[in-house]
DNA sequence: ATTTTTGACTTGCATTTTGCAAGTTACTTT
DNA sequence: AAAGTAACTTGCAAAATGCAAGTCAAAAAT
């Protein structure tokens, strides 16, 4: 009874596939916090006003690891720290999380300001290239704040 | 004692709020089913491939019509079929849709060819421009097949 | 050089959500 | 009238989640 597998069968459909890594409520927002806050650590993440609890926080941190989208590495000044960093595939999901901050904004009620995000929607490449660029520099500076309620 | 609420706070950010509605492994392949194959009816989504159970699908249809995203009325030549469909809201999903396509297939083997992937993401526009239109006119053409496994 | 604090986790346990099989109900077809 | 079909419910076991508390190594404070 050579039975491995949980019987998860997915279809092959890279949209699928995706959402295998990503559907649930915590990565996509530990990855906007990553991309567009410049927090890069378990800390960070714990207060960033979502109410993720630190079992979660631990348990999607390593599946993000494993999926290759983010790396972990001990900070050499404090070896404490943990630095959380976007992989090339990581950073990859820009164009995604653009596409839903535009959505979301449009559709709900949010803590965004509409012309923010209007000019966001106006100048999609200019914004993905800036994301981007500080990626490579390790430029930690927030692209966006904290949206409060 | 006046506690309605279970708590669950989350922040006024776009992408959080996104996420509470599509935050989960089923919602955005049913808004794929209604957006590029094609599907419309409850017999559909369950065979489509990803094995959802009956009790989820018919949790996650309540939601998404709750959330504004989908539309569900019953068919006129034959009471028994709900018909599902896509509003403004569902369809204005397109774009991050697309881009979670993109991504997927760019960065996982996925049962996808390379080369139509690649010509939707140098074309971006025209198809989402398709897709709407199909939207619109009730074309029930799909988009793209069902990349098996 | 101890003690205290901090950062990043585990652990235990109750609650919630999911997956699966088996109904059920309202139509339609034969 | 009987059989089939579409869209669900229901019951229950298994898995995932939320919450409070604890661990552990490294750094800061005394």
């Amino acid at each position: 009874m050579p039975r491995k597998s949980k019987t998860k069968q997915r279809s092959g459909c890279p949209v699928s596939i995706s959402l295998e890594m990503l559907g649930d409520s915590w990565s996509l927002l530990i990855i906007r916090d990553l991309m567009v806050r410049g927090y890069h650590t378990f800390k960070e993440f714990q207060e960033s006003g979502e109410g993720i609890a630190t079992n979660i926080l631990s348990d999607r941190l390593k599946k993000l690891e494993a999926s290759g989208i983010i790396t972990a590495e001990r900070e050499a000044s404090d070896r404490r720290r943990v630095n959380y960093r976007l992989t090339e595939k990581g950073i990859d999901l820009a164009p995604v999380m653009l596409e839903l901050l535009i959505w979301g904004a449009r559709h709900e009620n949010t803590g965004a300001p509409c012309a923010v995000i209007d000019r966001m929607a106006q100048n999609r490449e200019q914004v993905l290239q800036e994301v981007r660029r500080r990626w490579q520099n390790h430029d930690l500076t927030p692209v966006l704040p904290r949206f409060e309620n």
